[in-house]
DNA sequence: AGTGAAACGACCGTAGA
DNA sequence: TCTACGGTCGTTTCACT
């Protein structure tokens, strides 16, 4: 059921096989993949109670049908990126068209379409001030449609999870 | 060199064991366990002409240094929740109480203190508009020291990575 | 959905360059 | 930092429940 959001309201009539796919056992399998992502089928089957090929199966559904993703997620300090920010952008004419801009510019890693003071929220980073003041400036605001922008420079990053709902 | 910014400056002089730690081939297994996380080590080594030990001992200090990390993330629209938003927050006491009461909030991924308009970001999740509303107007502006919230609705997540300064 | 067992492949530690 | 290699452990497949 990757792709039908319109169906929901039908779920009552329509349940599809993967509708309970997150029940607790799975939710303890994503907390422990949440520590170490390379953790043994082996041992988080000892952990939980299960066996090896039991888990595996289970992730193996987890990961096909979307719930979740195994995946390494870089630190942009660490890679040299000491800067970062949320850029708010009002849009004077189409914000897919613009949306679709800014996939295109290599340190945007973060896009959001809202319902809101702004049209679009989208995350930057960069090396340093004179690159952000580069990016915000002349990448970004140059685009067509893009009425104005503001800028929320990153003091500090408090908190930062990737287990939504899952805790 | 996990905890050193302040020493950025004197990098000429003081250059440490990891500060090349990312060259190309450290790029290019990120890149590879970014489309997998659990990818094998002897894969990965055929794929970019290295012995799996090689691979092995580079993966294990990209995480030991803090530079990648391993992990499974969840998608929040097959969790269950439907709604997701920023909250703009402007705070009128100690921020970094706010901050850290934000932390406590279990609906709450995403917590960072900005320069800007708002004094804190945060990403929130929701069941439901219900919850969402419940959320905000019942827990987050309950906190002490709180001015004004100001959401923005995701009407579509646009772009999403993590593979940040990798590409 | 889950188990168990056998064959295969991956991982780990370490020696040596 | 890399390769080579042997011992150990994890994964895969399949037959069965």
């Amino acid at each position: 059921m990757k792709n039908e959001p319109t169906t929901s309201r039908l779920n009552q009539t329509t349940k599809s096989a993967d509708d309970d796919s997150i029940d607790d056992v799975n939710k303890k399998i994503i907390a422990l993949l949440q520590e170490n992502g390379r953790r043994s089928y082996v041992s988080i089957g000892k952990e939980i109670g299960l066996s090896e090929a039991a888990v595996r199966l289970r992730v193996q559904k987890m990961l096909d049908d979307g719930v979740m993703q195994i995946v390494a997620v870089t630190n942009p300090m660490e890679m040299g990126f000491r800067r970062q920010a949320m850029v708010g952008i009002t849009v004077d004419g189409d914000i897919e068209y613009v949306a679709q801009k800014l996939k295109d510019i290599r340190q945007i890693d973060y896009i959001i379409i809202t319902a809101g003071r702004f049209d679009i929220l989208a995350e930057v980073f960069a090396e340093d001030d004179e690159s952000m003041l580069e990016l915000v400036n002349r990448q970004i605001r140059k685009i067509d449609g893009i009425d104005r922008t503001e800028l929320f420079t990153y003091m500090r990053l408090e908190s930062q999870r990737y287990d939504w709902g899952v805790r």
